[in-house]
RNA sequence: CGGGGCAUGGCGCAGUCUGGUAGCGCAUCUGCUUUGGGAGCAGAGGGUCGGGGGUUCGAAUCCCUCUGCCCCGACCA
């Protein structure tokens, strides 16, 4: 492409708007604009890097035997009803009504519409299993859309629901997507780790996320030093204490704490360490009673784990005030399990604890020398914290890092749900009719490009992996305008360059090289060439690779094969 | 949806408290000079200050209202 054609308006200051470095540099390389609150324009460069995403995704799902088809974004609302999901989504569902009055959404994902193919398509035992997977725009109504494409209301995605006979064959189609997924990130040369994952309230057995690492991640994620155990933190469990609880020492005692809320205050009052302390917090409970949650004072609460225990509101809420009063007599600061008539949960870390310390239930006022047993009950043990870095790992090997990740794919096995409400079956060996298995396997492909910006850029810039970057190199003449020795050279080595199967932008705007270089930077394009009169009186063009500045000379005649040779090399 | 904030040329901002009729940097256009890391000089165009209503001789500035956007929380690729 020659950028003189090209209509680039790179920006020297950060839009004000845009919070993450992502967004801000997707704005200032010319990638995307905004066209309102989560809906955004790809400009040329942006989407030559959105097509090479789509391209590797493309190949490996081809590759790992998935039969790519295309949906519409458009829905009828009856098969919406059909699988209950009508009433269940919420206005995070775009509903619309054509002229008719008929009602129509805007589809945020197709197992409806794919279920339905299925249905209709699929009659015997010996079509399946099958996979059906599109690249498709897809629209989900964000309470709050951010983060520019990263959360975004429309967006890129690809789908891919797998069809089995049984639960074993879906298990085996879904380690094959587990595969492609990880050839895919692998071949984007993306950082990324797969985590279990929430399965929700779809129930079902394995879910993973592929998680983007970056410090700028939403989701926390945890894993071990020493295997493959990897988490989202919403679902990771510590491996649980084995060691037996100490002996009682202390005497039970009350003893004034004034302004102490906090468990770091309470730490520095009473001079005891945090994980000495327990903290007790009330929930609403699903009978409209509080329910306490125990934990120790150097953990947090897990809402994901909390709100599915028995008794308890899903999704989670704290008590209010009132509730909090009304349950323990005392207000939050305060709070502990002593003497509690409503429903407790003891975190399986807090149960261990012995002569502990914990609010008094009283303004003011905390108790030292607690043991459970000896001055209040036993209570439920659960696991219902945060893991924390140093953890040991449920497996047994090694201990829990914490890392931040963006979540950029997901896969799942569906079991019957959606088959089963939308009566999708086949015949059996034996004629029998059952129904199908099903799976069910995302990217987010308009995610991908943001978060491997994210990932990958440095205070100039972007700084693209080879095989997503919008061009392959940069050709930068110096002087283009008037030396007729540059235009020569620069003009043939485009098109020489080009033959050789390479992307090149060749930046022959009439600007000065400090321009040129700023704004090659910014977009992040990994090889540079400048032709220049000073490198051709030596007949020399000059090399520089984005990534960690590596420079070169090159003979003139040596550029195309010299940059082959440098392509996904590391010299 | 709850909490907080912002809205002034394409982008970034000042001006608002203490009303007097809009300014700066970047970008854009013209000319000359310059040409190896976002050039210099000279000149030019472009906003009526998110919309509406009100107070006032006079409103970007004060009041009311609507809208849009951003940030924090619950949701997700």
């Amino acid at each position: 492409m020659r950028l003189s054609t090209y209509p680039v308006n790179t920006l020297r200051d950060v839009p004000a708007d845009a919070e993450v470095v992502s967004h801000q540099l997707m704005l200032r390389a010319s990638l995307i604009r905004r066209l309102a609150a989560g809906l955004y324009t790809w400009l040329p460069i942006g989407l030559r890097v959105l097509r090479k995403v789509e391209r590797i995704i493309r190949e490996e799902m081809d590759r790992a035997g998935a039969l790519e088809v295309l949906m519409p974004t458009l829905q009828p609302a009856e098969l919406w009803v059909e699988s209950g999901r009508w009433d269940q989504f919420g206005p995070e569902l775009l509903r619309i009504t054509d002229r008719h009055e008929r009602p129509f959404c805007y589809g945020p994902t197709h197992e409806e519409v794919i279920t339905d193919i299925a249905r209709r398509e699929l009659k015997s035992y010996r079509q399946l299993p099958v996979n059906f997977y599109q690249i498709q725009t897809k629209f989900r109504d964000e309470i709050r859309p951010r983060f520019g494409v990263m959360r975004a209301r429309e967006f890129t995605m690809k789908d891919a629901y797998s069809f089995h006979l049984d639960a074993a064959s879906l298990e085996d189609g879904y380690q094959a997507m587990y595969r492609a997924y990880s050839r895919i990130f692998e071949r984007m040369q993306l950082q990324f780790r797969a985590v279990r994952a929430d399965t929700g309230s779809i129930g079902g057995s394995a879910s993973q996320e592929f998680h983007v690492l970056a410090d700028s991640g939403e989701d926390a994620i945890a894993f071990s030093d020493a295997d493959d155990y990897a988490a989202n933190l919403e679902m990771a469990e510590a491996l649980a204490p084995a060691a037996p609880r100490g002996r009682a020492t202390q005497p039970l005692q009350k003893v004034a704490t004034p302004d102490t809320r906090t468990i770091e205050a309470l730490t520095k009052f009473l001079g005891v360490p945090a994980d000495r302390c327990l903290k007790t917090l009330l929930v609403e409970g699903s009978d409209g009673a509080a329910v306490a949650m125990v934990v120790r004072g150097d953990h947090e609460l897990n809402a994901v784990k909390a709100q599915k225990l028995p008794g308890v509101l899903s999704p989670l809420r704290m008590a209010s005030s009132e509730q909090i009063v009304a349950a323990t007599g005392a207000e939050a600061g305060y709070l502990g399990p002593v003497g509690l008539t409503c429903k407790v949960y003891v975190d399986r870390a807090a149960a261990p604890v012995a002569d502990f310390v914990c609010g008094a239930n009283e303004r003011e006022a905390h108790l030292t020398g607690v043991n459970w047993g000896r001055d209040l009950p036993e209570g439920e043990v659960v696991d219902i914290r945060n893991v924390v870095a140093g953890d040991p790992s449920p497996t047994g090997h090694g201990r829990l890092r914490i890392a931040r990740g963006i979540e950029v794919g997901h896969i799942f096995q569906l079991g019957c749900k959606y088959s089963e409400a939308m009566n999708a079956t086949v015949l059996d060996e034996q004629g029998r009719s059952v129904v199908m298995f099903m799976g069910c396997y995302g990217i987010g492909v308009t995610r991908v490009v943001a978060a491997a910006i994210e990932q990958n850029h440095d205070e100039r810039g972007i700084v693209w992996p080879e095989p997503i970057a919008p061009f392959d190199v940069s050709l930068i003449p110096i002087n283009l305008q008037k030396s007729e020795r540059v235009r020569e050279t620069a003009e043939r080595l485009y098109a020489d360059l080009q033959a050789a199967g390479l992307d090149v932008l060749f930046d022959d705007r009439d600007a000065r090289p400090g321009v040129k270089f700023a704004d090659d930077e910014l977009v992040g394009i990994p090889h540079r060439i400048v032709v220049g009169d000073k490198g051709l009186d030596r007949g020399v063009l000059e090399y520089k690779r984005r990534r960690d500045g590596h420079a070169a000379e090159v003979p003139v005649a040596q550029a195309v094969e010299f940059l082959k040779s440098m392509r996904g090399g590391r010299v």
